[in-house]
DNA sequence: GCGGTGCATTAACATATGTTGCGTGCCCAC
DNA sequence: GTGGGCACGCAACATATGTTAATGCACCGC
């Protein structure tokens, strides 16, 4: 289980060093077990644990008083949950496992050390987070303003990206473990709805289903009609000057 | 403009010590100024730069292709915009300003210096991100799966109670300076029917409306039909436990 | 083989929300 | 004052989406 995908995806910041990966090695050395439909995080639950997802995927979601839930984003492999679990004690929304999943569990508090020795891997650490929040933007962009079909489109292409970026390779991302169910959950619409918009998308050929789960046929096609934008998860390839920024700051050592 | 509302948020952690709160004034040194209509920060613009709103209202927002816009969030006096601006340089989001705002700007990066001197500072910053990321899962959740008008009351609430929290008095905070028009952006609806909404949560007497904003008449009401949880911005008063761990973790110094 | 159980499909109908277009009142610059 | 712009109000109609309820189909345990 060494080559876990937050190890991939910190890997393309490039300013990690010897001593941060072992920190990181060191951080991530307990590992949790989940099945599909496991309840991973209960909601309203205290909470001073960071998760690391290392394999299979996960979302969190929201109960409502009327019984239905809001999925607030998926989880994939590199993904943190709980960063900020140190200074927000209660956990608002509960963690499910989709597939099986494997993750690994460390006390929250255990950041605040990781900041004041290794600001670098804090840094990469904050860089997965911002992440998260970037894509929580673009999940409120998806669900208030576009219509059913952009909207189911566009979270499959978001998906698919998110996987190869995690380093899966294109077989095992253009298959997502996602019911049609837990998709209208994810993008605020009934079942029945999903389902319409799913047999619509898929008469055209850009996706197909395969047992539990949602086959993309093509790729192209959907990001077009989401006008989805490539770059968005992309800026972590950090640029010159920051890097050198980051390194200005951490240089009066 | 000593004081500034960022402080009063922060002093609710009471775990900073008398060398964060110097540090956090010199950070906040130096002062911008914005009015209404304004765009504070471009849309897709390299951006390195961490700013905290010191007073006045503002919102962040991303353009669609279409021409509409989708608000991602109101930001209120204490909030804090690009806290990962060290890692991610672009911006995909605009800021602008609805009032009159005065806002502290200083380089992302001097977060990691923070981070490296005065863990505990960094905490507390990392507690106000926190807050943000919490105030997406609900933007999300309301526009997911609630109806027109309890999405819009639930707004109306959360803004208000954001207010009081920055340390705003109960006249100051239930006067919104927000237009109709705003309001359908955020919520992701059309200005007519937010105009629908609005007048029928005026007809029951719990809102109205003054010049361009909108005044809170029954907040109680408003909370009740959104269900709105009072406590979910509370967390900020850090349980007895978890600071203990931060002490625990802090102090091998 | 049988009967579950979970998911997908479909139809008919109800409702929420979007669109277009126009009218009103207010404030402000000139 | 007056003309223009802006926020708001409103009606008629088009459309997207929700609801309910029933059916089919695969898989699985027994």
């Amino acid at each position: 289980m060494d080559r876990n995908h937050l190890r991939y995806r910190l890997a393309a910041l490039d300013f990690l060093e010897e001593e941060d990966w072992s920190l990181l090695d060191r951080l991530l050395e307990r590992h949790q077990f989940a099945t599909p439909g496991e309840i991973v995080v209960l909601e309203k639950q205290e909470l001073k644990l960071t998760r690391v997802i290392l394999s299979g995927w996960g979302f969190r979601f929201r109960s409502l008083p009327d019984g239905r839930r809001q999925i607030l984003n998926f989880l994939v492999p590199g993904d943190v949950v709980g960063y900020y679990a140190t200074v927000i004690a209660r956990s608002d929304c509960g963690v499910e496992a989709l597939t099986d999943m494997e993750y690994a569990v460390f006390p929250a508090s255990d950041l605040v050390e990781v900041s004041r020795t290794n600001p670098r891997l804090m840094l990469a650490l904050g860089w997965i987070a911002g992440q998260s929040e970037r894509i929580l933007d673009e999940q409120i962009t998806r669900i208030g303003s576009r219509n059913a079909r952009i909207r189911m489109a566009h979270m499959l292409v978001e998906l698919y990206v998110r996987l190869r970026k995690a380093g899966l390779d294109r077989d095992q991302s253009s298959a997502l473990p996602v019911t049609q169910a837990i998709l209208a959950d994810a993008l605020g619409m009934s079942a029945v709805h999903a389902n319409r918009t799913f047999r619509s998308l898929a008469a055209q050929g850009w996706i197909s289903r395969e047992h539990g789960a949602i086959r993309l046929e093509d790729i192209r096609k959907l990001s077009a009609i989401a006008s989805f934008d490539h770059d968005y998860l992309d800026h972590g390839e950090v640029p010159p000057p920051t890097l050198g920024a980051i390194e200005d700051a951490l240089s009066p050592d």
